[in-house]
DNA sequence: CCCATAAAGATGTATACACATCTATTGCAG
DNA sequence: CTGCAATAGATGTGTATACATCTTTATGGG
């Protein structure tokens, strides 16, 4: 009801846009029971194949330790599967064939927001707003 | 090390930066003992000057009763006062003289990040990306 | 006035997230 | 080789977040 009022912080504004953008994705996933942290894990890992904990944690610009429970998470559902690396203090994650199968079903919904707001924006717009974000998550 | 991989996923670009921000913001915050969350509701609360609960988890586009918890933290600290609407129902909360203090002291790091990051985007590109990530707060 | 329904928050529960600290390794200087 | 610093991840703790459910209060229809 009150018109969104802009916040002067820029972190502030991407939260709050974080928050809204989450329960979009998070309703449309709802129905496989699967929210968009867990399933960009899964896209995470099915575009590298397979990539250490610590890896995975710079690519997403999250905390390796916080990798630690939600990994554990899924793995109990029967996503993930881990090995030792060489270096026997790294663990090496995959997909397993459930977490391909699981990522398949969600990608049908995903896709369908994805191309409802890449319309709703504009696909240049679109495509900047991903491209600020990417460059964001690394220089800032 | 790895150069930072774009995602396909909207939400998940936006959480991504989210947390990359955060850090920095909290890096700066951290002195104060305070974190952009609870920087960004002292914010809020000061310019709205009083609002009641809801009202505010509207703003923040935030669940209202994750406000409780946060709220009841800022109050412990000193930082708010509450007392009942008309409807008493409502919560309607402003900043205690200590948290205007508290807010004040904030500023001024939060101040010089914000305008390092203005002159790293360019006053043209920060507004944009203020008004895209309000707008997304709303629409989607 | 009375009841049914709705709204505002509180509480229970589960996930997401980071930091401090700990353990197990690795790698390196000597 | 040995010992020590650095790294990968696990664990403890505290905050952030949402949803389901509950309680209290308001509101509208009879």
């Amino acid at each position: 009801m009150p018109p969104n009022i802009a916040l002067p912080c820029l972190c502030a504004s991407f939260r709050r846009a974080s928050r809204a953008l989450t329960q979009v994705y998070d309703d449309a996933l709802r129905p496989l029971g699967l929210r968009v942290t867990q399933f960009t894990i899964l896209q995470a890992l099915a575009l590298t194949s397979e990539i250490s904990q610590g890896e995975l944690g710079h690519l997403l610009v999250m905390d390796s330790t916080t990798l630690t429970r939600t990994l554990r998470l899924m793995r109990a559902r029967g996503w993930i599967e881990e090995r030792p690396g060489k270096d026997r203090r790294e663990r090496w994650l995959r997909l397993s064939a459930a977490g391909q199968k699981q990522l398949q079903r969600a990608t049908v919904p995903w896709e369908s927001l994805q191309d409802r707001l890449r319309s709703r924006f504009g696909a240049a717009r679109w495509n900047r707003l991903l491209q600020t974000a990417t460059e964001m998550s690394h220089g800032v």
